[in-house]
DNA sequence: AATGAGGTCAACCGCCTAGTA
DNA sequence: ATACTAGGCGGTTGACCTCAT
């Protein structure tokens, strides 16, 4: 059975030839695809002109980036995917030259079964239940593995926002070394149906203070451990800084009151145009979180409370 | 060399949404 | 308001490949 755009015409179905491959390629650099419904027949195919749309956006378009992943694409996809869970053609467009399908594939065939293999859930981004755990080497160090802690004072965010996000990437050690994160961030499947958790969520550093964490819990207003222009400001002077904080410099930083209720599309948006900014610091917010990464080293903390300044901690 | 298991990935299926008549 | 169409998307399939036995 075949689609109803295709349904009236004989189609070719499964693997592509070189010669259909020719055929469209010539067809679209000449003439763009214009309708895709009609590419088929202009273009001599025997095709459904989903089939086409498919291969070209798939396999046939010049600007596909070859080859496998690299390290710093996984851990994109990775966080991506912790914050929005399966929509694959978001995830990809923080990929340039890399497909949904491609990505999905990636995803199924490798990401997910290294998560398996650290405990985790691929689904939550959550720890498995013990049952489900590999023993972990490094049990006897409770101290959490991968957390992209903010403290929000403005005086240390400001140092760490001159550096592009892609450069905070590119220092990251490449390493796969597994780590037990702790994840206060979950994409849309867990982050409403977790409970509720403590709104002062603190964590405790490499130097013995306690750093507030930025959650998506229920308390938290973006609801996917974002922190948006709704409740911070970016400015050239002090950086990224919640509006909170500009009142109330000595606090913590203070939650706000979120009532439970499923993510709009608007707020995936928001979400998704805020990750969209991973190269753009000079805009008015960044996703913090999203650099918090499974994969990052042992004992990695992006850490900007004021009493450790900026440091990565390992 | 043969074969079976498991992995990879291109392609298809079916659903959803937006646009239009 | 309704029906239809095209395009987009996520889930799934199955052909092909690799590797161990």
């Amino acid at each position: 059975m075949g689609h109803h755009c295709c349904s009236k015409q004989k189609v070719k179905r499964g693997l592509w030839s070189p010669e259909e491959d020719e055929k469209l390629i010539n067809h679209i650099t000449t003439y763009g695809h214009g309708s895709w419904s009609s590419v088929p027949k202009l273009a001599g195919l025997e095709r459904c002109g989903k089939s086409c749309r498919l291969r070209w956006i798939n396999y046939l378009r010049p600007d596909l980036k070859r080859g496998s992943f690299s390290a710093q694409e996984e851990r994109i996809i990775i966080d991506v995917h912790r914050i929005l869970g399966n929509k694959w053609a978001q995830i990809a467009k923080h990929l340039p030259g890399r497909t949904d399908n491609e990505v999905k594939n990636f995803w199924n065939s490798c990401v997910k079964k290294k998560l398996i293999a650290q405990g985790l859930d691929p689904n939550t981004h959550n720890l498995l239940p013990p049952s489900h755990n590999k023993p972990n080497k490094n049990h006897n160090n409770p101290k959490p593995t991968s957390v992209f802690s903010l403290h929000s004072q403005p005086k240390d965010v400001s140092m760490d926002m001159s550096i592009p996000f892609s450069t905070l990437l590119s220092i990251l050690p490449n390493d796969d070394t597994p780590s037990i994160p702790i994840y206060e961030n979950q994409n849309p499947n867990l982050v409403w149906t977790t409970q509720e958790q403590n709104p002062n969520t603190f964590m405790e550093t490499s130097m013995g203070s306690s750093v507030p964490i930025i959650s998506s819990s229920p308390s938290n207003t973006s609801g996917f451990g974002i922190v948006n222009e709704e409740n911070c400001i970016w400015s050239s002077n002090n950086g990224f800084q919640p509006i909170d904080q500009l009142n109330r410099q000595d606090e913590m930083l203070q939650p706000q009151q979120q009532e439970k209720k499923a993510p709009s599309a608007m707020e995936i948006e928001k979400a998704d145009d805020i990750l969209n900014m991973d190269a753009s610091f000079g805009s008015s917010n960044f996703g913090f979180d999203f650099v918090e990464s499974p994969l990052l080293p042992c004992g990695m903390y992006y850490n900007t409370s004021p009493v450790d300044g900026f440091a990565w901690d390992c």
